[in-house]
DNA sequence: TTGTACTGTAATAACATTAATTACAGAATG
DNA sequence: CATTCTGTAATTAATGTTATTACAGTACAA
């Protein structure tokens, strides 16, 4: 997760957090973010069908919160942008002769989850609602 | 955080763990992650520098671990290879003329911070020895 | 004292991933 | 029915990561 996914969507979720309800653009969105419209709409779809947003296509079309801003925890936008695990894998599949290449992953598996674990259950105490507030 | 520094760090101090004081060369080292043996002595060199192995130059030289696996912690390994923000960053910055825009760095670190304190503070609970023992 | 087996490190090339751009079909509105 | 928007695919550009090559320097051992 070194990519700019997690960020970029919760930047499109504050600002429609603070819309409350109207729609906004990708072009506007893509304003205040900095980068390409494609990107916001591209990002958009990947919500929308994790159901974290609505849009509306055609002339005066954009995007809207799916839900309550307090009904959308910080924990659900991780697991819309996660792809990777959290600490990194090795390209290569380590040596199955070896003691510990044989068993390596499995066991970075099990470490992995556990650490992804206590960072999810902290995210899932934070809204959108929590996030966007700090703005007022 | 989405390259393979963390598990290589930790498969190479998972074998000097178990190597028990011998040294290790590069070339057994990269035999067992399978990946070229520069990566590995690049990554020891940044484990030395971090104070985790010490390494002999020379005709049956190798890396050995600078102290005992019960005081390496992971979260000593996750320092060692940190170099950028567990949950990503955009690479624009963002519109200084959008409320959001103009804070959301701001906001993004301190939750940051937080997230990454809760993983830390799991990692601080897990040694080298609790981690390697899982191989016997 | 010299050949051998290592480390350390720089420089470069190959590869993978990510973001930006271009292009265009289709939807909704006025 | 022109306009303004979304949705999406395809391509290119930019960036990041790993592998490779090269070689100087160190330690050992015959």
């Amino acid at each position: 997760m070194n990519n700019g996914r997690f960020p970029i969507s919760l930047h499109i979720l504050t600002l429609l957090a603070r819309a409350e309800g109207s729609l906004l653009s990708s072009d506007f969105i893509a304003g205040s973010i900095n980068c390409n419209p494609v990107i916001v709409r591209k990002e958009i779809s990947n919500l929308r069908s994790c159901g974290l947003v609505e849009s509306k296509e055609g002339k005066n079309g954009g995007a809207t919160l799916a839900k309550p801003a307090g009904n959308i925890l910080l924990s659900d936008i991780y697991a819309a942008v996660r792809q990777s695990s959290l600490l990194g894998n090795s390209r290569n599949t380590p040596n199955p002769d070896c003691a510990v290449g044989r068993d390596i992953n499995t066991h970075l598996e099990n470490l992995y989850a556990e650490v992804e674990g206590v960072l999810v259950n902290k995210l899932h105490g934070i809204s959108l609602a929590d996030f966007s507030r700090q703005f007022d």
